[in-house]
RNA sequence: GCGGGCGUGGCGGAACGGCAGACGCGCUAGCUUGAGGGGCUAGUGUCCGAAUGGACGUGAGGGUUCAAAUCCCUCCGCCCGCACCA
């Protein structure tokens, strides 16, 4: 017998797939289709365990689905473009095209040594011209269809990195995620999406996707923040506390506090509160709440501790509900790109606005309360304000009683309440107000000032203002010779730079900023199905037929971000006829890309997330150096469930190992191969009492094991329970053990070969390599090919069970028994058995009630 | 504050309302002609007992049920996400 050398074992076999083009996805047959889909890497120095752990589980369930007889597209490529390239050029004086390509061939040897099965003829990088041409002819098609904006905006910008920043990009006290410099707030023009035209459709679809995890869809439907409410019109009085005729209007949730309202607020960059307060005593107290509010960053802004300030700007405004004059506060809270950047302040109803009354001295007068309140027996059915105070120490926002609301009062009040819809009819009527809807998800600032991206096709012309470049000129090739390093700027490179306008051919330039990477990943996972495409970003008909994608899977870190926008680019390319046509699965059509998400856990060392920074991480080189691809795949799908984190332990590792070495041997010695350990030394000791009789119930023992664990392991990948399928063939491993006891001539040769067959081919998905060899060269069966090419052993639930069973006996639901029945016992030989097993227990008294459960148990009341 | 998740041996973790702790790690003892990331055998939740055995046991308390780690209620603790969104 060899000894198990994965090395060498892994070196061969990755050969030969290779020269064979073993994982390459057939298009032609006529097997079903099925995507399986990881979320590709950002080429980063090498693979790290959380790649290992990804793709680990990806491959393991391509390759089970395509012993279970589908045509399996498993695709990988790079997300190749982005800042990290550029600071490392600058690091290490070199530039981000040979940093990025030099990591994406390292990853590349990376991936392939750990034996994972893709289809390498369909590479995608994003980086490539070849792709991102097709991210600009998307970019040009979303710009017809109204979906692509250039417009001003507050936006963060780091003075040294010199670029927008998105908001997430923006570290805790406002720091640039990159360099940590103080981010500044500029009002800059900048390119967006307009993902808020499907904000609705992004929320309601959630809804169609049975297949993601609950945590996901909650945190897309809070990013999304729909909120339900009204418009209501106010009306601005003059210095002297006159209405005029201008308006403002606010966004409220809760129209039926509306008689609550007893002041009113601007955001501090309000164009008003300069407007009403320029000149006049007003002036600097509310330019002191605006300059307190200049340097921080949206983020700071909303640390829900801070405390409240603000300023009277001197003029009132009418509430529409009851004519009354309130006074206009500029404050800190209100935001300006939420809702119009004004609010109604509703004290009692409201913490915010509560809390700042307290401190301003402003009337908190009730409106909606509950009736178990003390302040209820007071004002119901009161419509005539006569209340202004409460004695609360804080505001009620939950549901009630309106009250002190004229013709209202008495009407339930809450959030989308009766009282709620009679007040926006009663408003709408007068045309003072109506229904809306605010969503908390702004449209995607996708330019960035940076080099290392996707260039907008977009071109500036003195003359035609700023024009598209045509279909036909695409690409926009990001030139090369850009030297990072000497600080130089796309601009700085004229022949990017300087070009004729397409609409004038006067002289006219390249717009210079580059597309955010996320706009490259927004789309890769459909010119995976296509990647050749000379013409379009991809063949519609082809995508019909692949995608939504049956497994996404990858990091819970993208919860957001990334699975928004590539919903978002699906609902928009569907909208352009791209996909999700006639015929196309239901998911599709409603654009969306991915029917089943697994978010895989993190990798942790001592309970903390690996990472360079900390110097904490275990390389997989490493561990694939020493113990093989193999082991360490096993490792990881052993030693936690895919979705929770898992805890790195040597022990472990070490513990999977010998388990492989126990299959090596267990195989041999099932075939007749005298097993002997590295040493040389007999390793197969005979239990000499076992007699023939003892050995042919073995043997049957030993079929039915084979059974259970061939449906157990079914059972357990397709819920991806790889951990437990695991167990489920170490559990084979130590029958087989067993039975190996059995001296050699009363084995069962053709069940001997069974089980050696059965073990190669369950643990095939997970240990690819170790499989291949047993197949192919222990059992001998390279003629039949591949072991990743066989059949899902077929699973036969009859030869799984035993003749005679073991039954528990309960007496009031306590184990006090056991009995031996036939597998086809009647229910009453069953109770007759379980209660004669217990007769001393229950001393003649007669149960009350014999609860037979099929195969497992039985319980007897007493 | 809102939302999601989780509490099971010394550890990782099993148990689609039905024998809690599968499987693995670790540990103990023995064997393998001498001893080390090897193999085999037996054992390993806690307490009582020399033992057959018995009692207790899934964060705490209550409930539903013939039967609860699992379902319901209350509480405690931990993790994650969002958070001045009107």
């Amino acid at each position: 017998m060899q000894q198990y050398d994965p090395l060498a074992i892994e070196e061969h076999w990755q050969e030969v797939w290779e020269t064979t083009d073993a994982n390459r996805m057939t298009e032609s047959d006529e097997k079903p289709p099925f995507y399986v889909l990881e979320m590709f890497p950002y080429p980063s120095g090498d693979v790290h365990m959380g790649h290992v752990r990804n793709y680990t589980i990806g491959d393991v369930i391509s390759r089970y689905k395509r012993m279970q007889g589908f045509n399996v597209l498993h695709p990988i490529g790079w997300d190749s473009f982005g800042m990290p390239a550029e600071n490392a050029a600058i690091q290490q004086n070199s530039s981000p095209a040979t940093w990025t390509y030099t990591n994406i061939e390292r990853q590349r040897t990376s991936l392939k040594r750990m034996g994972f099965s893709y289809d390498w003829s369909r590479v995608v990088i994003t980086s490539d011209p070849e792709y991102y041409h097709w991210g600009q002819w998307i970019f040009l098609k979303f710009w017809e269809m109204g979906l692509v904006e250039r417009r001003s905006s507050p936006v963060n910008w780091c003075p040294s990195c010199s670029t927008v920043l998105a908001n997430e990009q923006v570290l805790g006290e406002g720091h640039c995620w990159r360099c940590k410099t103080k981010v500044e707030k500029r009002e800059l023009e900048q390119w967006f999406f307009k993902i808020t035209n499907y904000a609705d459709e992004l929320l309601d679809d959630l809804d169609e996707l049975s297949g993601w995890p609950e945590r996901v869809k909650q945190m897309q439907a809070n990013w999304i923040g729909r909120s339900v409410g009204a418009d209501v019109v106010f009306t601005l009085c003059d210095e002297n506390g006159e209405p005029t005729e201008e308006t403002i209007t606010v966004f409220t949730t809760r129209p039926d506090t509306l008689f609550g309202c007893s002041f009113f607020l601007l955001a501090p960059e309000h164009p008003l509160a300069h407007q009403l307060t320029a000149g006049t005593q007003y002036e600097a107290g509310v330019k002191a709440v605006r300059a307190a509010v200049e340097n921080e960053t949206t983020i700071e802004r909303e640390k829900a501790e801070r405390e409240k300030s603000g300023a009277f700007t001197g003029r009132f405004v009418v509430n529409p509900i009851n004519n009354e004059k309130v006074p206009v506060w500029v404050c800190d809270y209100v935001l300006m790109d939420y809702g119009t950047g004004a609010v109604m302040a509703v004290p009692s109803g409201d913490q915010r606005d509560f809390e700042f009354a307290r401190k301003y001295g402003l009337p908190i007068p009730p409106v909606v309360v509950a009736k178990d309140d003390a302040l209820y027996p007071e004002l119901a059915n009161v419509q005539e304000r006569t209340v202004n105070e409460v004695p609360w120490t804080e505001a009620y926002a939950g549901a009630g009683i309106m009250v002190q609301s004229g013709e209202f009062t008495g009407l339930a009040g809450g959030k989308d309440s009766p009282g709620s819809a009679a007040v926006i009819d009663w408003l709408a009527a007068r045309n003072l107000g109506e229904p809306s809807i605010n969503y908390r998800l702004r449209d995607w600032l996708i330019s960035r000032q940076r080099y290392w991206g996707n260039p907008i096709p977009a071109i500036h012309c003195d003359a035609c203002g700023i024009v598209p470049v045509p279909y036909e000129d695409l690409p926009v090739i990001l030139p090369l010779d850009i030297d990072v390093t000497a600080g130089q700027k796309l601009a700085d490179n004229k022949e990017f730079y300087e070009v004729a306008c397409p609409v004038c051919a006067r002289p006219a330039h390249r717009e210079t900023d580059t597309m955010d990477t996320f706009t490259c990943s927004s789309w890769y996972y459909l010119r995976y199905t296509d990647p050749l495409n000379r013409t379009l970003p991809f063949d519609p008909q082809t995508v019909d037929t692949w995608l939504p994608a049956d497994q996404y899977i990858g990091g819970i870190e993208h919860a957001i971000l990334h699975l928004l926008y590539s919903r978002f680019f699906t609902k928009g390319l569907r909208d352009a006829g791209l996909l999700g046509g006639k015929g196309a699965p239901d998911l599709l059509q409603h654009g969306e890309p991915f029917k089943n998400l697994l978010t895989q856990g993190m990798v942790k060392l001592n309970g903390e997330v690996m990472s360079k920074s900390k110097g904490n991480v275990v390389a997989p080189e490493s561990i694939v150096g020493r113990y093989g691809a193999d082991t360490l795949r096993v490792y990881i799908l052993f030693m936690a469930p895919p979705d929770k984190d898992l805890e790195w332990s040597q022990e472990g590792l070490d513990g999977i190992w010998r388990f492989l070495n126990r299959i090596w041997r267990s195989v041999h010695d099932l075939l007749g191969e005298r097993v002997v350990d590295a040493e040389n030394n007999v390793l197969s000791i005979y239990d000499e009492s076992i007699t023939p009789a003892a050995a042919a119930e073995r043997s049957k023992e030993l079929n039915r094991e084979i059974h259970r664990v061939i449906g157990k392991v079914k059972d357990d990948v397709e819920r991806f329970n790889f951990n437990t399928a695991i167990a489920a063939i170490m559990e084979l491993t130590n029958t087989v053990s067993s039975y190996l006891k059995i001296a050699r001539e009363l084995r069962d040769e053709q069940l001997c070969t069974r089980a050696a067959e059965a073990l190669a081919l369950l643990i095939a998905p997970m240990a690819p390599h170790f499989a291949e060899e047993l197949w192919c060269k222990v059992l001998g069966r390279s003629e039949q090919g591949s072991v990743h090419r066989q059949p899902w052993p077929e699973f036969d639930p009859a030869q799984a069970l035993a003749d005679m069973i073991e039954l528990a006996v309960q007496v009031n639901g306590k184990v006090k028994a056991r009995i031996t029945v036939a597998l086809d016992a009647t229910e009453a030989d069953i109770k007759t058995e379980a209660c004669g097993a217990v007769a001393e227990l229950s001393q003649g008294v007669e149960p009350k009630k014999v609860i037979v459960v099929k195969g497992k148990l039985v319980n007897i009341v007493l």
